[in-house]
DNA sequence: CGAAAATAGTTGCATATGAAACTAAGTCAA
DNA sequence: TTGACTTAGTTTCATATGCAACTATTTTCG
């Protein structure tokens, strides 16, 4: 998934070069309007007004909380595994961020004995408070964002993500080149 | 506006300690029912089936593609700051998308007679043919992700997308802490 | 069994990012 | 006019990111 900005290892399926269009069409393309674009802008205020919480009161990276939040919510150890999977996160941003959180304290890593190539992580006490703390406060902010919007507008609202992406996942066929 | 990820010189509002709160209360938070987690997996989908297509054909990186995007559409040259203004991204990074799309010949600059601090920017003949050549993919790609969907309901959907985006700019009160 | 393939997790590298500092030019007002 | 303030844009720096390569286990199957 993901490989975007790799400036200069791509491979150009045309080699790099526009087409030969010197005729000026004049697209009507305009950026406010385009729904990817507005779903950029609005993802960016929503993802914000998390961060800003945790970051302010514990300075937290979105990969550390998203990890709490995972491991909050467990009952017994869970594998780095596991939270990729959940987390729709790389791998590599859990190991790093289970590292710093282990550093911090906020969490603990054992052995799994099942596995002698996983461990089993879960939250310290310390990570655990924090948690409880910032649970409430991101539910909170939750809140704030949806106040004065119905159940229902709220469902539309996601099962139109929801089907756009599964315009997305279906096929990559025809979009273009 | 997003001051994500500064690990350790964040100023914590609490001296990051976490508070005392030994009882567990189990706080019930489920990332997967999260709606800004899933407001992050939709928005992620959304905006690689964009990257797909610049990055695979011309190695453009977001940055370029959407400043080529405003400079696509506009008649003149525009400034720098126009860039930033209508695009939403930082002036750091306007400022590497049009030093980059300079030096692969996409764009030009000229001095600014009006103003001796600025530069008009304006696509040059090949970044034009690029434009052409993206700008129709791209709208293919937002038709399909917008598929099956009728007028009201996407636009009922950018309409709560921006009541969101309003409450969460009305005060940045009641946000814990 | 034992070698090949798969998997868990980490690290190296190349690059993206944004805040803050900086330079240069313009504006404002005494 | 000239000094203070503002603005346009760039650079520096510290950090995030993700792919690919790596190590260390575990699984598969001949």
């Amino acid at each position: 998934m993901s490989k975007l900005n790799t400036p200069d290892n791509h491979v150009a399926a045309n080699g790099d070069r526009p087409p030969e269009n010197g005729d000026r069409q004049r697209t009507d393309f305009v950026l406010e309007k385009f729904f990817p674009y507005r779903v950029r802008v609005f993802y960016t205020d929503v993802t914000n007004a998390l961060s800003e919480v945790y970051q302010r009161d514990y300075g937290m990276m979105p990969a550390e909380w998203r990890t709490m939040a995972i491991l909050g919510a467990a009952s017994g150890g869970l594998q780095a595994t596991e939270i990729v999977a959940r987390s729709s996160m790389d791998k590599v941003v859990v190991s790093r961020a289970v590292k710093r959180m282990e550093e911090r304290g906020f969490l603990m890593r054992e052995a799994n004995s099942a596995d002698g190539r996983s461990f089993l992580l879960q939250l310290s006490d310390e990570g655990r408070a924090v948690y409880e703390d910032l649970a409430p406060k991101l539910l909170a902010v939750e809140r704030k964002m949806l106040q004065g919007l119905g159940e229902e507008e709220i469902s539309d609202f996601l099962a139109v993500a929801q089907r756009i992406r599964n315009n997305l996942a279906n096929s990559s066929e025809e979009n273009g080149s």
